[in-house]
Order: structure tokens, then C-alpha cells, then sequence
DNA sequence: TTTACTTCTTGACTTAGGTCAAGAAATCAT
DNA sequence: ATGATTTCTTGACCTAAGTCAAGAAGTAAA
């Protein structure tokens, strides 16, 4: 059914017993989003991190009129402006379908009195909040410490799947150069 | 006492009690590290979350023999190579101490005793992790969307002291760029 | 205070990526 | 299919940062 796909996401990181799946379960709701539809915008205070069933999503802010890609998420993907729930300030992220999407959203309250109430979902926090920073700290030595050239080699091979999904000039963006730029890299790449 | 600092950094995350705190403190170790020394070296499984109570020091890798500064940590902060502690596998990071310093160390073990012990400490954990994730987000955005030249002028203003007390050549390569350059950037920015 | 060492600056040159603009290729809607 | 729109490529030119090398400035040690 159609919440099986989180259930099997948290197992991965807590045993899950029926009885917190079943506290938990009520609480989820389901999201559709067509493609190019927004699921938050800059300003908003994001109140729900949410699970990718299906379809891919990408996160970015506008600067000076231009997007600047951050993340794409796709099938069984955790995502949310973590940074903003958590701070519960408003938040820079655009959040948008580049496919139809099926999400399974949780809100920041419900996720509070778990943590208080499930010692197990505590637990939980702690490890997305780990499993997150460590994600971050890769993509933060890869711009950092990696030549844009690097970064789009390393790049097709983790996901293969986005490169054939994700628009070029998106992908240019989440690796930090001009679509012009990534096309000249391609290039050199082929010779 | 050598170990108040700590105590009131943790209480800056959760409640303390002094049972907690009681429990807490004998697992506490005190090292010193004078300037050069280092804490820890590529290859090493980091075992110990740190916390600065005097002094500087710097986390880097060194890659074709050069070195990459990824941090800086100071009085009242905590550090660590949370990647290798958390995943408990071999890191890629140096720390060494710019200057002497009077640190505080807490292992792994007694972390994780902790957390299935003390709920407290396992949301410790994760507001920890989720601090830490903030604090990484930031400087993703900044060596992203940001030329090295507004990377300066935002290192001077939120860590003055650092400019003051580290050379110019670790800044640089702090900021992502090579000593000349960033010399370069300061002369534009005096004009 | 003289010497040695480290750190910082400057110059000359190279290069990768940015910008702007035009056109080609691919995709979508009718 | 056809035309419209989006996406990708290419060219010309510009600029900031990288590299290499030399020397100045600053700091620490004898």
C-alpha cells in the first residue's frame, strides 16, 4: 500500500514496531504534485519533511534572476528545507516537481511529540539529522575541493538516473557552472 | 573547574541534571595539545568528539601534497570528523593545533552508552547533528553561490578573531582559494 | 641585532569558466 | 506533420583565479 515504501525507509534506520507504525501512520498524508507545481516556496516556513514515492523533485533559491539548484530528490528520498524546519524561520528554497510526483508528508508538530513520546523516533532524528550532515559534507569537499569538470564525471556515475532525467542546464546548476560551461565540458569529455 | 565550559555547552542543548551531569563528567578526558601537535591524522578512526576550551585549531586533508583547511574550531566549540566517528571508518582529516590548546574529549563508546541510557543525550545527539547540519548547509551556500571575494568580507565580519589569528594562507585556503589570490582580493577590496 | 625562516605581496603568463548572442537540435502541443 | 517553445551547442570576448618565480615584510631564534 501506499505508505510501504516509508515504512521500509525508517526501518532502515529503527526497528519499527506496530505499534509506533501504528501512531505514526494516521499522521502521514498523501501529496500529489504535477509536474512544474511548487511544494514551497521562498518565504515559506517549511512544516512537513516528505517522502518521495514516486516521480523527482528539485530543490533551489533564485539569486539575481537566476535558479540555483541545490538537491534533487527522487523515489525513496527523504527531503525537506531542513534548515528552515528546523529553525522554523522562513525559508530560501523553491521546492518543485521536475516529474508528477506521489509524497508522503509529515508535519513539524507530529514529528516533536514523537520525539518526545517514542524514544525510538528520538533516535531516529539523530540519525537523519547524522545520515543528512554526512551527505552535506560530501557535497561540500566535492565544490569545494573538485574541478568542475570532476564534479560532473562523478556526477554521472553516482546517478546515472538523474542524468537522464534531469534537464541539462538543471544539472549545470547543481554542479555550480553556466549551462554553456557544463556543454564545453561534455565536449572535452567526448574527445 | 576545567570541565564548566562543557557542562554549560551542553546545557545550552538540553536540560542538565546534575545526576546527568554526575554520570557524565568521570567519561570526560582533559588533553593538551601544544602548537603543531595534532589530534588526529588521515587515516584515523576518530574515536572522541572534542571540545575546545583554549586555544585554535585547524581541521584539513591534504590532497597532491597540498593542504585543504575545512574548518576552524576555537574556544566553546565542538568538533570533530564527525563523518569517520560516525560511520566508524578511516577519515580523510587532519587536526592539528595553530595554537596550544586545553581540549576536552568524550569517546565514542561512552556517546553511544549515553544515548540508549539518557534520553536527554540521545536528543543531545540529535540537536547536535542537526546543529551541525545548519552550520555545513551555510557554508555550502556560501562556497556555492558566493565569488571568494564575498567569502572574505563575510569571514572578516562573523569571525574577526580568526582573521586576526590565523595566517593569511590558511584563510585562503579556508575560503577555497590560493594564498596569492586572496592577497590579491584584499588589495581590490582596500582601493 | 643578526640570521634564518615563515608568511605575504607582486609580476607575468595561462587557463577555465562567465557572459552575450546566434543558431541548431530536441521536445511539445495543436 | 507543423509550428512554437524549450533546451543545447558554439563562437567571440572578458575576467578572475591558478601557477611559477622572485623578492619584501614580518617573526622567531641564536
Amino acid at each position: 500500500m501506499v505508505f510501504d515504501q516509508i515504512k521500509k525507509y525508517y526501518s532502515n534506520f529503527i526497528p519499527m514496531s506496530d505499534d509506533d507504525w501504528n501512531l505514526l501512520k494516521p499522521a502521514l498524508r498523501l501529496v500529489h504534485l504535477k509536474k512544474g507545481e511548487k511544494l514551497q516556496s521562498e518565504g515559506d516556513i517549511c512544516n512537513d519533511v516528505t517522502f518521495c514515492n514516486k516521480g523527482l523533485l528539485k530543490c533551489y533559491h533564485i539569486k539575481d534572476d537566476k535558479e540555483y539548484v541545490e538537491a534533487f530528490f527522487t523515489e525513496n528520498e527523504y527531503l525537506s528545507d531542513y534548515t528552515s524546519f528546523l529553525l522554523r524561520i522562513p525559508g530560501k528554497l523553491y521546492i518543485e516537481a521536475i516529474e508528477d510526483c506521489e509524497l508522503v508528508l509529515l508535519d513539524y508538530d507530529t514529528i516533536q511529540t514523537f520525539y518526545s513520546r517514542v524514544d525510538n523516533f528520538q533516535k531516529f532524528g539523530r540519525l537523519m539529522a547524522e545520515f543528512l550532515f554526512i551527505q552535506i559534507s560530501l557535497r561540500n569537499n566535492s565544490l569545494l575541493f573538485e574541478s568542475p569538470e570532476k564534479r560532473y564525471i562523478n556526477f554521472s556515475k553516482n546517478r546515472p538516473d538523474l542524468i537522464q532525467r534531469v534537464p541539462q542546464y538543471m544539472i549545470a546548476s547543481y554542479l555550480g557552472v553556466t549551462p554553456e560551461a557544463l556543454s564545453r565540458i561534455r565536449k572535452r569529455l567526448l574527445s
